[in-house]
DNA sequence: CCGAATTTCTTTAGGCTTCAAGTAATTGGC
DNA sequence: GCCAATTACTTGAAGCCTAAAGAAATTCGG
């Protein structure tokens, strides 16, 4: 049984309606934004948002990465890297080849092409995301980021507490 | 952003980079409760989330709902619902007739059992999210609740300049 | 009334996603 | 060296999701 250190002096009796209202704004939000990012992406250069962000990690390692590497770091399964990676190899954005050192992994990279074309539709990305948060002003932005990673820190936590609970 | 190798890195004046990082935290963050909420709704109930999201629109509405009612407040494809909701009638959670007024219409409820099945499965989902949000203030939370608010707003202002164009 | 346009839903094809089970390669204790 | 455990990836089954095309019912202008 978990027991918080810091007990609050006085909870209103478990009102928890706050904090749902919260989480069910932050997906709307995430919702269209990730719908509307999908739509142009579709629209402008055929090409699906998985498909941009597995080569936006790679862009971003120009020596490569392995596929558990993008696995960990797009936060999805592994058997869904393994067929991503295999369309994007098969469409020519991607080279794939096994480690020297150790033959169970494989270490897949922008081809030239790849990279070429990723680095246009990044170019556009940026400026449709500028505009879709056109209203902030650069303190909101700020004052966004950092209750962002506050809330980020609060919930590996609770994570934590949870798989640890699990043992 | 970074150009190729042989050009010279040049940091453009209208510098969208801020946006664009903010964008990235609010989806990492919007991915890690989205996927703690699936893992905890599986092991305990053994339900998808988008399962518990239908149940949760239908809960709030006991006349029923039609199709495309659900379909755009769940931000999904009429298509979508279509099946989500023949495997809710199969496994008796939902209760679906033929409008007696409009018969293209199909409007489904939540059935007995699936109402009460989902009323436990609602007030425990309800305290993992303040367990997530744990670290933030009340004055953090309501502070959100604003930004988060006025992005809404923005996005929406955006796709619709986006749509507009598209005429 | 008639037919064109619209609305509601379903179907289809393809892709994304997870979980769980399986295979192959490496590591580490003995 | 040997073999159990671990790690990296793949496969398979099921479900989720979209866009586009299609079917059925309704609406509305003339």
């Amino acid at each position: 049984m978990m027991l918080d250190s810091e007990t609050k002096a006085v909870e209103l009796p478990d009102d928890h309606a706050d904090e749902l209202r919260l989480w069910l704004r932050l997906l709307t939000c995430t919702n269209l934004i990730e719908g509307e990012v999908r739509g142009r992406l579709r629209e402008r250069f055929d090409v699906t948002l998985p498909r941009f962000d597995l080569m936006a990690q790679l862009d971003k390692a120009p020596d490569g990465m392995t596929l558990s590497d993008v696995s960990k770091r797009m936060m999805v399964s592994n058997g869904n890297v393994t067929g991503l990676v295999e369309r994007l190899v098969e469409s020519g954005h991607l080279d794939r080849r096994t480690s020297e050192t150790d033959r169970r992994v494989q270490v897949i990279r922008l081809t030239k092409s790849g990279r070429a074309e990723f680095r246009k539709m990044a170019a556009e990305h940026q400026t449709w995301i500028s505009d879709m948060f056109g209203d902030l002003s650069p303190k909101d932005v700020r004052e966004l980021m950092r209750l962002l990673a506050k809330t980020k820190g609060s919930v590996q936590k609770s994570a934590r507490r949870r798989a640890g609970e699990a043992r």
